[in-house]
DNA sequence: ATTGAAAGAGTCTCAGT
DNA sequence: ACTGAGACTCTTTCAAT
């Protein structure tokens, strides 16, 4: 998209703020940054159309809700040329819920999340198997998330 | 956490409305579910009091702030027993972005965002190689995001 | 439980610096 | 560019149903 971006620090500082917690109001954030939240407004503002935020997302708790098991997918495939076919037909599985191309082992790595094991083995039995170019699949079932974060890009004051 | 949780059909609509956009307004979100935007306040505090939405998070386009290379990593054990101490050391390298102990070939899954590839370099080699329990790593790196999204907690209309 | 309206808080705009 | 204040919009509360 954009090479050569000017973002200073205020603007680092505020991305790695609202990344935590982003119902801070302008005002509030602007105390903590030194500045006022007239300032605050116009760099985010900026950070929208420069198209590097992209909006908020609700944070929720899956296993409350019942989705009870994650896990990931290495995928081989027949012939690599036949990624794109094989990632239109994983997009199709709502319990797919990410899908990275990758070097190494596999051609493709997928994540999974279910409400139980009986979702997905029926995903990974009759659902994965029925995709031609699947040459075959590796699953490592999550047993527990250690930590998930994001990347930070400012230091604390 | 919970086990039997009362929600209907009303809350997951919410749920799943503001999972891919968090910033529409109550009356409209109202609008779109067919209740006024009173009972749409009412049902999010409710969820939040029972700890099922965590709060708001802004979505960043990593890839416009110079983070270029995503990365998995299996990570081999020399003993299971060793997951503790290892995952304390792991949490240590902020490159680190989430953390899973897993069933199959690896013991533990990892996924790391870095600048560019000397940085993953470095902390594959200078950092990683130094931790006591680590017998070996397989690192995968994604050369595309196919797509991330979320599970799909209600069924549009 | 849901509604609609009033009170309170936050966002957005803009003239001044 | 940043600030502060006014206009506007949204959240929050609450009495009535």
């Amino acid at each position: 998209m954009s090479s050569k971006l000017n973002l200073d620090k205020l603007d680092l500082q505020i991305i790695q703020e609202m990344m935590q917690d982003a119902e801070i109001s302008y005002a509030d954030l602007g105390k903590k940054l030194f500045v006022s939240g007239g300032t605050i407004h116009v760099r985010i503002k900026k950070l929208e159309e420069l198209r590097i935020v992209k909006g908020k997302r609700l944070s929720v708790d899956l296993k409350s809700l019942g989705y009870d098991v994650i896990a990931f997918i290495g995928v081989y495939l027949e012939k690599s040329s036949l990624y794109d076919s094989v990632a239109k037909e994983l997009q199709k599985i709502p319990q797919i819920v990410r899908l990275n191309y990758t070097t190494g082992n596999y051609s493709m790595f997928a994540e999974i999340i279910c409400k139980d094991i009986q979702e997905l083995r029926f995903v990974l039995h009759d659902e994965l198997q029925k995709i031609k170019g699947i040459e075959r699949t590796e699953t490592f079932i999550s047993l527990e998330e250690s930590f998930v974060r994001n990347v930070v890009v400012a230091r604390p004051e």
